[in-house]
DNA sequence: TTTAATGCAAATACTTTGCAGGAAA
DNA sequence: TTTCCTGCAAAGTATTTGCATTAAA
């Protein structure tokens, strides 16, 4: 863990909630805590291959991250207000690897997100 | 509906599933349907506003499409040549329900794809 | 000294927009 | 003619990579 991951990491925790690279390169350096945007992106890509956090995908393509202490997982999504929700799904991966071998497939991911509109919407 | 449109969507019929802009312009060019990728990208935008056709976010940032109220199903498909594959997918319906159940979410709907590299490739 | 970290600038990938030429009405 | 359609080229945005400089061990 170098010196950006641990910046990073801890901007991470002050916010709470999901940010994207950029919203964290105008918030660490408007606090003074010089950082560049290379080293943002180098340190989230670190920090979700070490599992420490979790990435997403906005409607609008970029990518927002926030802490996370579960393994890989996927998302149940509210459309209209965008709540999130981690959910299990080791189903989906027993699911994806059995189909793929099946059919002689290599080099396998899968995609599966479930969404909907939540209790407030 | 224009030409552009027309043969858009005429692909994504084709296809069955899933198509992003790039893929649709290899597709089409490949069938010696020649249009230009703005038109396509013009194409799915309007058939979008026009709720033709529905599009979703892949993991990679790429958008994909594909036409509103086909019969549901799941694919696995070759990131290489594009090829296609019908599956079984029915253990997902049933997750993807009581997962939804579970947190109060209604209208749910959700999406499952399955990609590798296929034995040609 | 040797290795790792950093960040600027350039490159990449997807998507959108400006604009000029062409088709259709 | 007048309006719409088309697609090339340029611009825009998020992200990644090459590389030289700097910090750390």
């Amino acid at each position: 863990m170098n010196k950006s991951e641990t910046k990073v990491l801890r901007s991470l925790e002050k916010i709470g909630s999901f940010a994207s690279a950029q919203e964290l390169y105008k918030i660490m350096n408007r606090n003074s805590d010089s950082i560049g945007l290379t080293s943002i992106y180098r340190a989230l890509q670190s920090l979700v291959d070490k599992q420490v956090i979790d990435s997403l995908r906005r409607d609008d393509g970029e990518s927002i991250y926030r802490l996370c202490g579960e393994r890989h997982h996927h998302h149940l999504v509210c459309k209209s207000c965008g709540a999130a929700v981690e959910i299990e799904a080791s189903a989906i991966e027993k699911w994806s690897a059995e189909i793929a071998k099946k059919h002689g497939f290599r080099e396998v991911g899968h995609t599966a997100e479930i969404y909907g509109l939540c209790k407030k919407c």
